[in-house]
DNA sequence: ACTGCCACCTGCCGGC
DNA sequence: TGCCGGCAGGTGGCAG
C-alpha cells in the first residue's frame, strides 16, 4: 500500500496514539510476521516496554522505546497498524496485537502478510532490517542532484527502476516514480546513464516536490486514516498519470499509455516525456 | 556488481 | 454463476 508519504501519515498517527503508552501484553497471531528476534523472545522483550516516540526512515516505521530499543515495522504492500479500544471487534487479517495501558491496543492488520516487525536492542548493530543499506532520505537537505547522479553511477537500467531501488534513494514507490518522471518530462524507460545533468536535476527537484506535496496533503487528511474504516485513501485525483492509461495527458491532451518496466506497471505520456 | 525474474500472500476484477 | 488469469502502491533472494 504505502510509499513514503503514506508511511509518514501513519507515523504521525502512531506517534500521537502510542507515545507514552506502555505495552501490557503481546499476541503474535502469525509468527512469520516477526522477522527478529524469535517470536517468543519478541513477546517477552516487548512486554512492559514504553513508547518514547515514532520516527520514519524511508518506508520503515521506527517505534522508539524508552529503554533505547526500537520496534521496527515495515508495512510492505498491505500492512495496516490501527490503535483501537480493547473491546473493538477484531477484523480479519489481524496478525499482531499489542495491548496498551489505556484500554486500547495496537492491532497490526496485513492481508497479504508481507509486512514485518523487528525488535532491536539499544546497541544492536546487526542490520537484519536492511535499514543500514538504504540510500539518502529524499526530503533531506543532504539529497540533491549531485547525490542522485552519484547514486545512479553509470547504471544502464531504466531510470524508473533506479528510482524504485531503495539503495539509490529511499522511499519512492511505483506510483510516485511515475508521477515524478511525468513531472520531470522523462520517459521511464530511459537508461539512467543516458540522462543529462539537466535532466537529473529536474528529476531530483521533482522527487522533492512531489513527495513533499504528498506528505503535506496526507497530513491534512490524516483523519482519513480512520479507525472505523481502517483505510487511508490516497486522493487519486492528485495522480496525473498513474492508473490513467487512455486518458488525455493534462499537459498535451494526448492519450497516456501503460507499459511494464521491471515487472511493474508504468504509466506515462509518450508525447511530452522524452 | 548488475540485471532479470520469481517468490512471498490474499483478494478483487474482468472476460469467457 | 463460476472459473481463471491478471493485477495490486514492496522487497529479498536467486541465477546468469
Amino acid at each position: 500500500m504505502p510509499e513514503l508519504p503514506e508511511v509518514e501519515g501513519v507515523r504521525h498517527y502512531l506517534d500521537r496514539l502510542l507515545t507514552g503508552r506502555t505495552v501490557t501484553a503481546v499476541t503474535v497471531v502469525r509468527p512469520k510476521i516477526i522477522a527478529h528476534p524469535a517470536p517468543e523472545v519478541f513477546v517477552i522483550r516487548l512486554t512492559g516496554q514504553t513508547f518514547a516516540g515514532v520516527e520514519r526512515r524511508a518506508k520503515f516505521l521506527l517505534l522508539r522505546l524508552t529503554d533505547g530499543g526500537t520496534l521496527v515495522l515495515h508495512l510492505r504492500m498491505t500492512g495496516l497498524p490501527l490503535v483501537v479500544p480493547t473491546d473493538a471487534p477484531q477484523k480479519k487479517h489481524t496478525q499482531v496485537i499489542l495491548n496498551l495501558d489505556n484500554s486500547t491496543e495496537l492491532r497490526y492488520l496485513d492481508q497479504r502478510q508481507f509486512g514485518r516487525f523487528w525488535l532491536l536492542e539499544k546497541n544492536e548493530h546487526d542490520d537484519c532490517t536492511g535499514l543500514a543499506k538504504l540510500g539518502p532520505e529524499p526530503l533531506s537537505r543532504a539529497f540533491g542532484p549531485k547525490k542522485l547522479a552519484a547514486a545512479l553511477g553509470g547504471r544502464k537500467c531504466p531510470i524508473k527502476t533506479c528510482l524504485l531501488d531503495q539503495h539509490t534513494v529511499a522511499g519512492i514507490g511505483n506510483i510516485y516514480a511515475d508521477e515524478i518522471l511525468f513531472a520531470a518530462r522523462i520517459k521511464p524507460d530511459r537508461p539512467a546513464c543516458a540522462l543529462s545533468p539537466a535532466e537529473l536535476s529536474r528529476i531530483a527537484r521533482e522527487i522533492k516536490q512531489i513527495l513533499a506535496a504528498a506528505v503535506a496533503k496526507d497530513c491534512l487528511s490524516i483523519s482519513e486514516y480512520d479507525v472505523q474504516h481502517g483505510v487511508e485513501q490516497r486522493d487519486a485525483e492528485k495522480l496525473l498519470v498513474y492508473g490513467r492509461a487512455g486518458e488525455p495527458c493534462v499537459r498535451c491532451g494526448m492519450p497516456l499509455v501503460r507499459t511494464v518496466i521491471g515487472q511493474r506497471s508504468s504509466y506515462y505520456c509518450p508525447h511530452c516525456q522524452h
